[in-house]
DNA sequence: GCAAATATGATAGTAATACTATTATATTTG
DNA sequence: CAAATATAATAGTATTACTATCATATTTGC
């Protein structure tokens, strides 16, 4: 915990960039617009070759950064999820009833991103967009299995970890607690695009928000009584 | 209803193929194999010219087939939603209680893929695989308005509406029957992804199913009652 | 059984992608 | 101010994602 919130600097695995992009006006423009391309045009057809004509630099510096635009997803998407444990642990420190602590967690993973900025260079609402468009494209590789074990999801998988001990402090007898953190908070992401893409599959809209139905999805499987 | 199970033939949007594959040995050929390299090295990795080697045909024949690969996967992943809704109407026919239509439902959407062999070509245990790991991406994508205006994902579309409807005859008060029904089967794939991948994310092993929590949260959030 | 139509195969070519390598030019720092 | 470092520019390679053309099988219709 010590280090994540020293400084509030915002920590992701050293070996997903070359050289650190915090450490340099390049490195930090790099990443404010790769977030608004992939935005813009999509990761699929993002290239580091369109990203240097976007901010007037060169291909070539930008490698001196990332790798490959797949370790820079991974960046970014490091980066959001480990913002996001940041106003988890912070927007439920002072809580002590656990349903409280749950509901508030359920609130900060499923809520859409409102302006916030911690930084002066990521904008959260677009990078939260690119979340729900693009995360899943970061683990679904045939290299996941090696990623996985560099740490490259660590902070992901803490995350989802955390819910389940809050599952579990709300019901410890619940049989299904790490099943279900996953649901939400990739279920989360589902139901956001659904309601763009696919309105007719969600219930969603601007009167019913996922954060409303993943409470009552969580809350009545946990209080869920068979025999009653 | 009708045209979908005439003559058992799976039917997919016309639009997805630029010639039927099933209209000839080397278009069956082409869908065979393309899920078993796709399988293989991945749908990233995965191209025509190397699938051309692999069948001993050459890439421009199965241009004459396909658009491009993404349009494959497209019919695909289409083949596989309609041969589960083919599943999923034929085993709750002939049952009574919506409470049993459900379960059943849930089982045949998130159970994992057996032996089945509707086809001679087809292998529906790796296409299953497939669709746990390829699924997102042929959605995932700029041009997926155009696309869902096309009609190329109604066959999933339609299976969705068919569990929400199962789910409203069960509870029909309940307010989030499309995302509970959007979360059981996007969220069925995602756990047989969890348990391959990051187990710790996930209930679910050899003992527990997918199928077991979906049911259990489903049952449970149907049934809740918010004053006892 | 043969001509015409159609399907498939082989080859070539293009623009873009995803890089790597090298060299030149800024900029920073000691 | 020299040395080190960062960035930019250019060039080059293998691969991808196609398109086009032409040759050769195979099928079919009479």
């Amino acid at each position: 915990m010590k280090q994540l919130f020293s400084g509030l600097k915002i920590g992701v695995n050293k070996d997903l960039y070359v050289k650190d992009p915090e450490s340099s006006a390049l490195g930090k423009k790099i990443v404010e617009k790769s977030i608004v391309l992939i935005d813009e045009i999509g990761f699929d057809s993002f290239t580091f070759k369109k990203l240097g004509a976007e901010i007037g630099s060169n291909e070539s510096s930008i490698y001196r950064y990332f790798e490959n635009k797949h370790k820079l997803l991974l960046y970014l998407t490091s980066w959001y999820w480990a913002w996001k444990e940041y106003q988890l642990v912070f927007s439920t420190n002072n809580i002590e009833d656990p349903g409280q602590v749950l509901e508030t967690a359920i609130n900060v993973l499923t809520r859409r991103v409102k302006k916030d900025s911690l930084t002066t260079h990521i904008d959260e609402v677009l990078l939260n967009k690119l979340v729900v468009n693009e995360f899943s494209k970061s683990y679904l590789t045939k290299e996941v299995d090696k990623e996985n074990k560099e740490g490259f999801f660590e902070i992901y998988s803490r995350l989802i970890l955390r819910l389940k001990k809050m599952i579990l402090a709300v019901n410890n007898d619940y049989p299904y607690a790490a099943a279900l953190a996953s649901t939400v908070v990739e279920g989360g992401l589902h139901q956001h695009y659904l309601r763009e893409h696919f309105p007719a599959l969600t219930d969603c809209n601007e009167n019913l928000s996922p954060a409303d139905y993943f409470n009552f999805l969580v809350l009545s499987t946990l209080k869920y009584n068979r025999n009653g």
